[in-house]
DNA sequence: ACCTGAACACCGTTCAAGT
DNA sequence: ACCTGAACACCGTTCAAGT
């Protein structure tokens, strides 16, 4: 070892992610750079991509990280406070780091944890009783705000430059979807429903369909605390005493 | 002129901001370089930074133009169509550039036009006769989605590593008070609403309770829709319909 | 198996200089 | 008033080499 060289634990890929994790926490997520990230490890460069395949893989690990940190599912009776709770629990785990947010909503990747998180959250509308059909359109409608904030959910329109995904031979895609299958069971069945859908624009989700859905979801609410007389401190009145 | 140099107009700052749309446009936000852009142009690119300070600058006067790409009120009679109409504007306006809601939901900067959509925006509840206290509510509610995407509005916690504003002598923040007042009448009166309310964290608002607050509206809607037994089918039914 | 060094093709932005 | 050239301090990532 050479000498002034710091005595360092052997790097891997769950050390390499949570160094960038709190890293970003320090300086910002668009002051961290795999050179910054190295150097804050003691280590050259080159050294992280044996652990993480380039930058992008880095910040959906990143990502990977505190979608972990959100609680499971708590089992509560009804769906409205399980889904409440598990919001409020994301809406906390997000909090905790200022960049996550952004991270998210720039990554389109649906990593493991993310994919893991949406589809135990589709079971508890499920749960709930409701319809696929109403459970597939409420998912797009709550969106980001399942995350702790708002963001358009399943929104991954090709971005110009993004290469277009290689197309898999037809067992391989067979493969993915048994594991999709089993691993992810109520996306699957969201996504089967909505493929039979008499969409106007047939197969695939009608994104103008779901924001308008969204929209007058809130639109309706509104209205109805407007016909009520609401106000935001007998609001809190009751938050407090209930 | 040097031979074989292209013959192009002067450039000027809206030259400069229409160009970098249309190039972002074309190649992508990510991919859009302040050294591109000057290529573009035929320019060196130090030429660029006669019209713009620097490339945040750029990013935001990007977004104004887009801003400025949205109908203006329809004047309808109901504030309820009046807001659908001009949010479906603002979404049309978002879908002709891929790269916008990305650009829109980095930059925090309230530029000019993003403060006149805002402000006339908050003119329609008003003119529906929503209470100042609601109207601050359901501003936070609608959130991006009153520009055509979902993002979480008036969010602007410090990031690390920006720099704090500099403190303003009083008599310029009075003045800065004074063109406010005069330009965003509705976003002022929703502010100092807001800093009269009785919330748990004094002044300023409380993201917590906006954030329950719009969830809750939407979860409301939701069960609402379920125990009606709703289908996509039949809204759709209906939409046609009327 | 893991880490290093040097190199390549990029960035945004400064400063002093040209017309 | 507007544009240029050269330079600085950064990027992500390659490749071939070290241990």
């Amino acid at each position: 070892m050479e000498p002034g060289a710091e005595r360092r634990p052997r790097l891997n890929r769950d050390g390499v992610l949570r160094a960038a994790v709190s890293l970003a926490d320090e300086i910002g997520i668009e002051a961290l750079s795999m050179r910054r990230l190295a150097d804050e490890l003691g280590v050259v460069p080159m050294a992280l991509y044996k652990h993480v395949a380039n930058k992008e893989e880095l910040l959906d690990g990143m990502v990977e990280v505190i979608v972990g940190e959100i609680d499971p599912p708590s089992g509560s009776a009804d769906w409205r406070t399980a889904v409440r709770e598990r919001v409020l629990s994301a809406r906390r785990a997000l909090r905790r780091h200022a960049w996550a947010r952004q991270a998210m909503e720039t990554r389109t990747t649906k990593t493991p944890a993310v994919l893991d998180y949406m589809d135990s959250f589709i079971g508890m509308f499920q749960a709930g009783g409701f319809s696929i059909d109403l459970t597939h359109h409420v998912m797009h409608a709550i969106g980001g705000r399942m995350w702790g904030f708002t963001q358009e959910l399943f929104d991954d329109a090709p971005r110009p430059g993004a290469a277009p995904s290689p197309a898999l031979p037809p067992e391989a895609q067979a493969a993915m979807m048994q594991q999709m299958a089993a691993r992810y069971p109520n996306i699957l069945a969201v996504a089967m429903a909505s493929a039979h859908e008499d969409s106007a624009v047939g197969q695939g989700c009608d994104d103008q369909f779901e924001f308008e859905f969204a929209l007058d979801v809130l639109l309706d609410g509104f209205e109805r605390l407007h016909e009520q007389g609401w106000t935001s401190a007998a609001a809190r009145r009751r938050a407090t005493a209930g």
